[in-house]
DNA sequence: CATACGTATCGGTATATCTCGATTTGACTT
DNA sequence: AAGTCAAATCGAGATATACCGATACGTATG
């Protein structure tokens, strides 16, 4: 809705011949293609982090639980109806990610949310499926 | 921004004593928890869908190489450094999840960003790496 | 200190995903 | 029709994730 994907289509910089805008040079690309304006490796590096660990229906279903607040791991225990190690490990998966924060009481320990935007990535994502 | 996940803390239902708000019952949780409130199947799979296609490096890379406009299935090959199988494979991905959308034109390919969503998706990622 | 309980970590196995050569498909050219 | 090229699909081996029982750790309580 924002800016247009199809914006920059003009593209094929100066080839021998200014004709049509493509479909000419019998070959698409010769090889020696764009330096490969790759993204900064860091930028990348945490958007696998972030994606990677809602790439889970276990860990996603932990994400939806705790919009309503906080919870403590053996609370997650019954809503994802798994083994404790299982929950813990995507529990620790969600942390490491930073999607989630703990915070110890005594020998229990809740988990919420870390951040908003975490919340509004899930909204995103499902806005995607729906699309088409 | 929107609704503030440290919201909802007063928890405990209605415990035997009303005196501190937790740490009380001796047992954290008794087994018979929430009805599990889970989402929507419907948008968890939306979810899962968008962010599995996103959780890989190749393919996020791919995402990164379109934001500047579409490019054929032979240019990718040389932004990923890869098989024309494995970009295919990538790239196939990428299009069952609905992040781009095709237009073929001859014998090629054109790969385009389908919504931008997916590229507020990547934003809000990136933040949220940095954010701790 | 011994016990109980919640949680984290450590294996090994099962399952899913990635990778890529080989082959097929479809579109153009001669 | 034969040849060429881009792209898609297939199949098998490599790699990564998920799962979960067993065990270790930390914190209460008796």
């Amino acid at each position: 809705m924002a800016d247009d994907p199809n914006a920059a289509t003009e593209r094929d910089s100066e080839s021998a011949s200014g004709t049509l805008r493509r479909m000419e040079p019998d070959r698409c690309c010769d090889g020696h293609f764009p330096e490969t304006r790759r993204p900064d490796d860091d930028v990348v590096e945490a958007e696998l982090s972030a994606f990677k660990a809602l790439a889970n229906e276990k860990r996603l279903a932990v994400v939806h639980a705790l919009r309503q607040g906080e919870l403590c791991a053996c609370e997650l225990e019954t809503v994802l109806d798994a083994p404790q190690s299982t929950v813990a490990s995507h529990l620790r998966k969600l942390k490491d990610a930073g999607i989630v924060h703990t915070r110890k009481e005594g020998k229990w320990t809740y988990y919420r949310i870390a951040d908003t935007a975490s919340l509004q990535l899930l909204d995103l994502a499902a806005a995607l499926g729906d699309a088409e």
